[in-house]
DNA sequence: GTGAAAGCGCTAACAT
DNA sequence: ATGTTAGCGCTTTCAC
């Protein structure tokens, strides 16, 4: 009756055929698979040779109705094409697949729309829970939507709803170590380049820079506080006009591995030595910081710890059944010092054309 | 009875519901919730407005159990920390979205137990189709899993199983564009570096790599042939020592996103010109590259088209009932010429210590 | 220790 | 056009 034309795949296999071959109920076989206590061994094992010359596999959404819970979580981030995020969607699907779940990954793109989309979509399609970083955390639409979750969620790097798990990296003692690092080597005009200040991150890491620089008796120029138009355009010219600026600023800080490069290029460009003419600073520890010449310190955010957090965090809810009211951890960048810092030049008024004969880059050490 | 332990969770709200809110049969609920055709005005007005009175959602793993389709598409790519993937992954959700499925994202980090726990993780979590692209092609138990999945696959850039689609990067044509366009400019050393040459994809180049040197008369130089021990070592000193070689090779190709930033910053350390005293091209073409100085001549795998290809393929079985033999697309690589390649330097004798004192970079044009 | 049967939420056949 | 109902594959109570 039931029947739905005539499926061409082969009479998948069931629980109830594997009963069947065994000459077992149903509920014995299931009792099997589940390594159930009370089987007695020669069951076991007649059911279990029957599993394995059916190649038999537990069906999960009939297991997912039934239990009503599916072992899986929804993760919704910016865009796993940021390295950041990638590496972090990595650490993340490492530990839960440890421990027994399968991560659903959706890039929200900061669109409102999407947002809702996928948040949506992760209810409809029972999460057991979500790790979710949305870009438009003030957003009426998207807190609503968070906010009437209806399973256990995780934020990370957003400051939303009090009542839900929170991972918020420390930007501002994060910036305030690089403020005084670079202070301390005798920095006064610093200059800041990020990708876009909406949303948390930025924010609070200008926050940093600027309290940074007041502990330490500076004051933020604005005139060095750049901001890129969006996180995809480059930012070489606008490093570029930060370095022909008289004074020259004598130390960056980059706040995006796409800037980086650029900054790297438009430093080159310039003819500028890191760190003899400018000292530099970058967010995100990409490899190659590490293998450049000469290697950049950055400010890093251990991204295993993160993921260590948020995956406790949420796994107490889903796992052991932790009811308690929302939490909110911090994870504390951590400042790699290499070898991209040093004082600033002596003359600064010296010109840039005379550096631009000496060799480019400062050999390795 | 079967009331699982006074579930916290505020009784979910079902079809039922529904049905009873609007005072209806459930079947007609159900009909309004799909759209079905014959339905009359008051009644569907009537169930909708139970629906947003609810709040109704479908619950989707009920629906995929009755329905013996998910809705999802999985898809296993190496890892999508590397920006190609991260890619690729990006497009593929973009249109898989659109067209009402959910990606399922695994990173296989190239391991044969991870490959084949996912591919069983696919296969009872009853994916609609999958997308994979096994580190192991050549692995025996990971081909035999891939050839007894049970559900259409499209198997990229891998040459797998003859019976299933495949979409795959013409590597050979792409290398041989290279390979023509630097010897066009008159280049007789050229050197290649590549990340590791297990897998097909490395394998296809290379042989591109030497075919097309063939094609022009020139002779491939194994020991300019550089192959990283693994993806994540820096090349720089792989680089470093293939630019202290005499005679040095005039040109370079770097076939990785990874190997290109340190390649760069080998070039610079050794204080040597792009394009004046070595001529470059990457693969992937990162967004960097473009905006380098000079901007770096790439080849660059369309990901968009490839992602288009693997969904149309994929679409046709899992949506449109295709039942055909395995197809195979290709996609061919571009050359995308920018101004990092040029003649070799007339006077390869010339020594890197006089060129070092010349300004570090060409301008930008 | 094992079997029988209910039912997770939904859709589609069938009956009206 | 609408209501009734079987059953997707599984787990788990309940009775033996």
């Amino acid at each position: 009756m039931n029947r739905m034309k005539a499926g061409p795949r082969p009479q998948r296999i069931g629980i109830r055929d594997v009963a069947l071959h065994a000459g077992v109920s149903v509920g014995s076989a299931s009792r099997v698979v589940n390594g159930a206590a009370n089987v007695a061994d020669d069951l076991r094992e007649r059911v279990q040779s029957a599993i394995s010359e059916l190649g038999y596999r537990p069906n999960h959404v009939a297991r997912s109705l039934r239990l009503q819970a599916s072992r899986t979580i929804g993760c919704m981030l910016t865009d796993v094409t940021n390295p950041l995020y990638g590496k972090l969607f990595h650490a993340l699907e490492d530990r839960l697949r440890a421990a027994g779940y399968v991560v659903l990954l959706a890039n929200s793109l900061n669109s409102v729309e999407r947002e809702l989309e996928i948040l949506s979509t992760f209810a409809s399609r029972g999460m057991d829970g979500v790790i979710i970083a949305p870009g438009n955390e003030r957003d009426a639409a998207v807190l609503q939507a968070v906010r009437s979750l209806d399973v256990p969620a995780v934020i990370l790097d957003r400051d939303m709803a009090p009542e839900r798990d929170h991972v918020l990296y420390d930007h501002v003692p994060g910036m305030r170590a690089v403020t005084a690092h670079l202070a301390g080597l005798g920095h006064r005009h610093v200059a800041l380049v990020v990708s876009r200040a909406l949303g948390r991150p930025m924010r609070r890491r200008i926050e940093g820079f600027r309290s940074g620089l007041a502990a330490q008796g500076l004051r933020a120029d604005d005139a060095l506080i750049v901001e890129m138009p969006s996180a995809m355009s480059s930012s070489f010219d606008a490093v570029s006009r930060l370095l022909a600026r008289r004074p020259r600023p004598t130390a960056l800080i980059v706040l995006g591995t796409n800037l980086l490069t650029d900054a790297l290029n438009a430093i080159a460009v310039h003819g500028l030595r890191i760190p003899d003419d400018v000292s530099l600073v970058s967010l995100g520890d990409p490899d190659f910081a590490r293998s450049y010449t000469p290697p950049i310190t950055t400010l890093r955010v251990d991204v295993q710890q993160a993921a260590e957090r948020v995956v406790s965090l949420l796994l107490d809810r889903v796992a052991h059944g932790e009811r308690g009211p929302g939490r909110s951890v911090k994870v504390v960048p951590e400042l790699i010092v290499r070898d991209s810092c040093a004082a600033p030049p002596r003359a600064e008024r010296a010109r840039a054309r005379t550096r631009a004969a000496k060799p480019p880059v400062t050999a390795r050490r």
